[in-house]
DNA sequence: CTGAAAGCGCTTACAG
DNA sequence: CTGAAAGCGCTTACAG
């Protein structure tokens, strides 16, 4: 029914080596044989099959992407990137969801592994012992996407999350504030977490000021759990003046909270995020947060892995760049 | 290197083709050698060759996706949906970025058809012309999420936009307010446009209200469309009491107007959206808005289409529920 | 219950 | 410049 190789190279009176040349810009043909060949795969609207070529190729043309969450934008907006470049230099991508429970990436690794992915990119994820081990059998590049590793062979691209915590908080000193309190995600969170604590303290510690860990509360990165920190950290000490969250939901659950407790933000508190989701440019007032470029690092984590998957070496990891995106929930406090 | 089917069956003393039946698990063999070719195969590590087995199959356990842009959250919650039931029953998920230019899609379906997808789905896409011709020739099911066809043999999944639109602007008018305003999106969509549109106009009627099209302005589903028509419609009638826009974000850019211009929402302006993305609880006030089940449309389009793939059959359309979520940006009128 | 063999649709030495 | 043939790793009649 559906054309093969062979059913055009039947009709070119060519063998099926010859087709298959021509096919892949490979030389060995005179232009004649050529056009006749190109002729005939256009008569017949013949496609070639990958999945034959990848049997023999050994090589799919395809990456795995493995994702805790799509559904939400920040997952998006790095697949949105890694889809983008990927499909540019010839790759398709399969995505893979994996947070529901705990096993399901060691699932999804065999599926990626059976359906012979070239490569497989780990988004927001850590790499357990037991994934190590199964992407050694698997032996395919793997980068690593807002997360990192020490891993060796395994590069990863991010943003340097302590810096931006550091920027974050020293934003709010130079405006003036003095009594900073931090919404963080998961405590010990190595990525989001951790660091960017530690970014916070720091940034206290230069400019002179004590730290104080009970200003310093642990949420889960949802907007409820930013507005149920607010609550707390304000109950506790309400001569607070500013917050850093460590994303832009959790900063906009604390924002809700004040604002829902006519506390007026930024007039009697400052607000800084982390992200610079959509979102929160659309809030009023416009959440002052740090930019991490997500369709930048989807892009590059896909580059990177291709270019692994290319040339069979291997390549270094990348810090992207941040920036503050200064908006309209810092006040600037007069210190007298 | 890595084991085949051969070795395992080396291994085992046994043909390939048990060793195939025991994988596939068919009968035609004793308890006693699928206990040994199960060990061999355990031994071995031997993980099957799914692009081998495609081949002979013709069957790849691959669905296609094709998305105008995965980034928003409208998309992702979709694409959440149709990954978790397709993998559920075994398939894997390759996604498509159609969005940048239009003959991409048309790029993208050549890839899915030398990738021999089992079948496609289109998330908020109408069907072209050419599409179609190319998908006869595929000859693969196909269904459509959040978008619709008379083509028969395409099956699509959406909410009822028409009554959707109703139910909002009626909810409006049930509230007290007369003077309502739409702000489209872009003019002539026959999806997300015509048919809200056309609701909003039945709601005002059937209450007896009289349709002015100067209150109608269209815009392009985003954000600062929102927020500039707005402004539009307020200069030219300021008594207006009530908007209904055709998705969250463009509300939301309503809301943003009147707020940053000193008009309360909703003490002096009611909106509300439509989608229920997962800003609208977010904003202050949360922004009232008909709730589209952006995963199950997901869940059940990756349904249908596995259901076609395995019968080979047709399946029926879907027309999911809607539904009004009340929150904040809704002030009843007093009517004396 | 089991195996030999053809076939899926390509690519790629190898030989000429 | 060109072709015959082996091979990629499976599945599936067919025969026993």
């Amino acid at each position: 029914m559906v054309p093969t190789i062979r059913d055009v190279a039947k009709k070119s009176n060519v063998s099926v080596a010859t087709v298959s040349r021509v096919l892949n810009g490979l030389n060995g043909y005179s232009d004649k044989t050529k056009q006749k060949v190109l002729k005939t795969i256009e008569e017949m609207g013949y496609q070639p099959n990958a999945i034959a070529r990848s049997l023999s190729n050994k090589r799919t043309q395809t990456l795995g992407v493995m994702f805790p969450d799509v559904s939400n934008e920040f997952s998006s907006g790095i697949l949105h990137g890694i889809e983008e470049l990927a499909h540019d230099r010839g790759y398709s991508v399969l995505v893979c969801n994996t947070a529901v429970d705990g096993n399901r990436t060691l699932k999804y690794l065999q599926v990626l592994r059976e359906k012979q992915v070239d490569g497989i990119i780990f988004s927001s994820e850590m790499l357990k012992e037991e994934y190590i081990q199964v992407l050694d059998a698997m032996n395919i590049p793997v980068v690593l996407v807002s997360s990192e590793t020490k891993y060796s062979g395994i590069p990863y691209v991010k943003v340097d999350d302590r810096m931006a915590a550091y920027d974050a908080t020293n934003y709010l000193i130079g405006q003036g504030h003095r009594n900073i309190a931090m919404i963080s995600g998961t405590k010990g969170d190595p990525i989001a977490g951790t660091p960017r604590v530690e970014g916070y303290k720091q940034a206290l510690v230069d400019n002179g000021i004590t730290v104080n860990d009970a200003k310093i509360v642990y949420g889960n990165f949802r907007f409820e759990s930013g507005s149920r920190l607010m609550g707390q950290l304000l109950s506790e000490d309400s001569s607070i003046t500013g917050v850093f969250a460590a994303c832009d939901e959790m900063a906009i659950g604390a924002m809700n909270y004040a604002m829902n407790n006519g506390i007026s933000v930024p007039d009697q508190l400052s607000v800084v995020g982390y992200d610079n989701l959509k979102l929160s440019e659309m809030m009023v007032p416009s959440l002052t947060t740090i930019h991490q470029p997500l369709y930048d690092l989807g892009r590059i984590a896909s580059e990177k892995l291709i270019a692994m998957v290319e040339t069979g070496g291997i390549v270094p990891s990348s810090i992207v760049p941040h920036s503050l995106i200064e908006r309209q929930t810092v006040k600037a406090l007069k210190t007298y």
